[in-house]
DNA sequence: GCCAACGTTGGC
DNA sequence: GCCAACGTTGGC
């Protein structure tokens, strides 16, 4: 089983949100790095569901992989605004998974928090300049952060 | 292939 | 709202 930080703005879908749903497309990703860890994806694997781009941002909730990666139907639909038109149906360029809701934290385990594990190592989270929306969590790094919980 | 301009992300 | 970081675009 591999693990993955998916990083969410809770304004526009929160743990709670995943919740309610239960089951979502994880659509819209369009940068090459994100989409490439996307397509290392199984079905099973663990997803730490991160808010970003809020008060206080961290790790929410835990969830996992529902499916194999498969092509992102947003990419093809010029009504979406994730639409793509230098997509090739044929060889589509975007890829998701849909996440599977597991389990709400007590609280949130807070990016701070995070930063200031002493054996975190190289995570892309806390590197300079932590822009992707998904990325790549070692046994480790997994154990530390939700044991901080 | 270079690189300036531009847009976006995300912490603060 | 600010701004650093960084990916993408497009002219050359």
């Amino acid at each position: 089983m591999n693990r993955w930080l998916m990083k969410s703005e809770p304004d526009v879908f929160s743990i709670d949100d995943l919740r309610r749903v239960r089951v979502e497309p994880w659509n819209g990703v369009r940068n090459y790095q994100a989409r490439n860890f996307i397509r290392q994806m199984h079905k099973g694997d663990g997803v730490l569901i991160y808010h970003s781009s809020c008060a206080v941002p961290g790790v929410a909730g835990l969830a996992t992989v529902a499916n194999a990666p498969y092509p992102d139907p947003t990419q093809f639909d010029p009504r979406s605004e994730y639409f793509d038109p230098g997509s090739d149906r044929g060889n589509p360029r975007w890829t998701l998974v849909d996440v599977r809701f597991q389990s709400k934290l007590k609280r949130v385990i807070t990016l701070e928090e995070i930063k200031a594990l002493p054996k975190l190592g190289d995570f892309a989270l806390t590197r300079r300049g932590n822009r992707l929306s998904v990325l790549p969590v070692t046994a480790a790094q997994w154990e530390m952060i939700l044991g901080l919980e």
